[in-house]
DNA sequence: TGTTAGCACTCGGGTTAGGTGAGTGCTAAC
DNA sequence: GTTAGCACTCACCTAACCCGAGTGCTAACA
């Protein structure tokens, strides 16, 4: 029994009640709600071929039927193929984002917050990261007498600091030598690169190496620089607002896996630079996110350098809008993060 | 009608069980668990008496007692009076911080990971903030042809950071040479007071007023700088471990408030240097938080730098725990941040 | 052969009634 | 002032019940 034109209108009527509603549908309703010029008989022996061919759950036998999971995955592909995101949402993103944030974490969550607010769901926002970034400048900046902060700014625009420990004989000039003299060396190099150049060296005076000791620590520390990804949530409690989870411990769980950042991050780094990622309950791969859908999508700032934006709701989510307005959002990053980077 | 040692010693055996099981407790349960030498029958004397003077309420007729924010009150005053803070849980923390954290937002969100961790409740930590920062260095560090990364260093050991845009035909060199102007210019002000002496001066060349109209503009989003401060959370979820929370509708109402940090930030900063604050249900001013208390403990870095820590929950709250624990984290805070600020 | 009407059946959800027990307030005796 | 006893209240639990939405199946129809 193969899957024919009207199965599947028939399937695409269940699912646009399903995610309005968020109650089983049953064979009357779309015989009378969708006019499909079919009696409520017919549509159920379509219905019962379609739960056959496992696009349709039955919770309980008197119940109507709700999508599973493939058909949510039927339906987004069905989607991304027609190209249904010509709809426009970037004047409203606009709108919604008013006024000037010059910070890249300013950015970020507001991003966030904003893109919660548009869709109703949880919003994810990560920061841009470059695959191989090359080092620009590096300097230090005294901070107290035994301190100095070192920033490190890379071809994406993004600078990463850290406080590290110098010899107190070293002032400000000193240390501004310094940096003229890392700069002069790394400038160029991949992070990488550098460090393994700074490996390398063989540095004779204590303060000296204390300084690179420092220096090499901080490269260490972001070369494999996973957790540190910055990552802005909006509209945490969103998810209180579906029934789905009007169950505390379910709400629990979900709340957890967002708490603990980690995975989340894992989970946005893993998928390689996909305009748009859809990821339909198991496909998550967190155990606590199965009735959850992640939709993500990436924002470039520049050849190497991209961050991903997403939204997680529960399995019966309006894919079209919030595959539109992220769209939109990324774009508006684009342009915001862009800028401040040439 | 007045409240003597024997009313007293019956409410908090009250307050005692309550906290413990969250479940009304009847005059029965405190004549046979807290051995009080005395019949039910008189214990219910007593609690009508004391449910008279608004220590108590009864969720209706049938039902035990259940104590009032005010018996609350009582009961903590007491605690903070009679010292009970001795119990060290200092080993405790610091076996539970374990690993090195350098950054100032590492600490703060680490520390809020194992105040909650400790505690079973929502945890806050709010980063130092100083009355009175004092200027030490000011330093721009190159990022691209037209934009530099602006460094102040201020006496707390804290920096603040934002990119400004410079003219292009500034190099790194010229651009140390106006930090040092700078630093030589403002060094040992306040904020505002730097703030002052800049609007005074009249640049004539446009990449010099540009880079100074970039400055102005930081310190002054710095000065009126409320939103700012940065506020770490954990263990968001840890309130749906309480039955009172149950209600999916006060979960989102309590997590919303977490979600918009800043009522929370106001709540903080609002409460001088006090060593411990306790806010009961309505004493926090913020009508999702009715049922919840709010503890806070502040640390210290150096005379004019302080943060807060704090920890929110159910008002039947493990107060001497909370309170044992906040203290000890506190010291560990200013042992961790304190070091590097020298 | 596909569609439809009709019908028996299922089962979750809401409602009602009754029983249970924890807890109270009051009174009278100690 | 304390206690024992007793009647009373009321939230909570359970079982029984009904209702209705929805299904699957069958037979008739186009």
């Amino acid at each position: 029994m193969p899957m024919d034109a009207r199965k599947f209108r028939i399937l695409q009527a269940i699912i646009d009640d399903y995610i309005l509603t968020a109650i089983p549908v049953g064979s009357r309703t779309i015989s009378k709600k969708y006019e499909m010029g079919l009696s409520s008989a017919t549509i159920r022996n379509e219905m019962s071929d379609l739960e056959e061919l496992g696009y349709l759950d039955q919770p309980h036998v008197s119940a109507g039927r709700i999508p599973s999971a493939k058909a949510y995955r039927l339906y987004v592909d069905q989607l991304l193929q027609s190209g249904i995101l010509r709809s426009d949402d970037t004047a409203s993103v606009k709108d919604h984002f008013g006024s000037r944030a010059r910070q890249m974490e300013d950015v970020i969550s507001r991003a966030a917050q904003v893109l919660s607010g548009m869709t109703n769901y949880t919003a994810l926002v990560m920061s841009p990261k470059g695959r191989e970034l090359h080092i620009r400048t590096l300097q230090l900046v005294p901070v107290s007498s035994t301190s100095a902060l070192l920033v490190i700014v890379t071809d994406g625009g993004i600078m990463r600091d850290t406080v590290i420990r110098v010899g107190s004989d070293l002032d400000s000039d000193a240390l501004y030598a310094i940096s003229r003299m890392l700069t002069e060396k790394l400038s160029g190099r991949t992070l990488s690169e550098a460090l393994k150049m700074l490996h390398g060296v063989q540095e004779s005076s204590p303060r000296g190496k204390q300084v690179l000791d420092g220096v090499v620590g901080f490269l260490d520390s972001v070369e494999g620089d996973t957790a540190k990804t910055k990552l802005a949530l909006g509209g945490t409690s969103n998810i209180l607002n579906f029934p789905e989870y009007s169950d505390v411990e379910k709400a629990k769980g979900f709340l957890s896996v967002l708490e603990t950042k980690d995975k989340l991050i894992q989970l946005l780094e893993n998928q390689g630079e996909m305009a748009f990622t859809v990821r339909i309950g198991p496909e998550t791969g967190i155990p606590e996110l199965k009735d959850c859908s992640l939709v993500t999508a990436t924002y470039h700032l520049s050849d190497n350098t991209h961050g991903t934006i997403g939204v997680i709701g529960p399995t019966r989510m309006q894919y079209g809008r919030v595959l539109s307005i992220l769209n939109a959002m990324g774009q508006q990053l684009t342009d915001l993060l862009g800028q401040d980077k040439e």
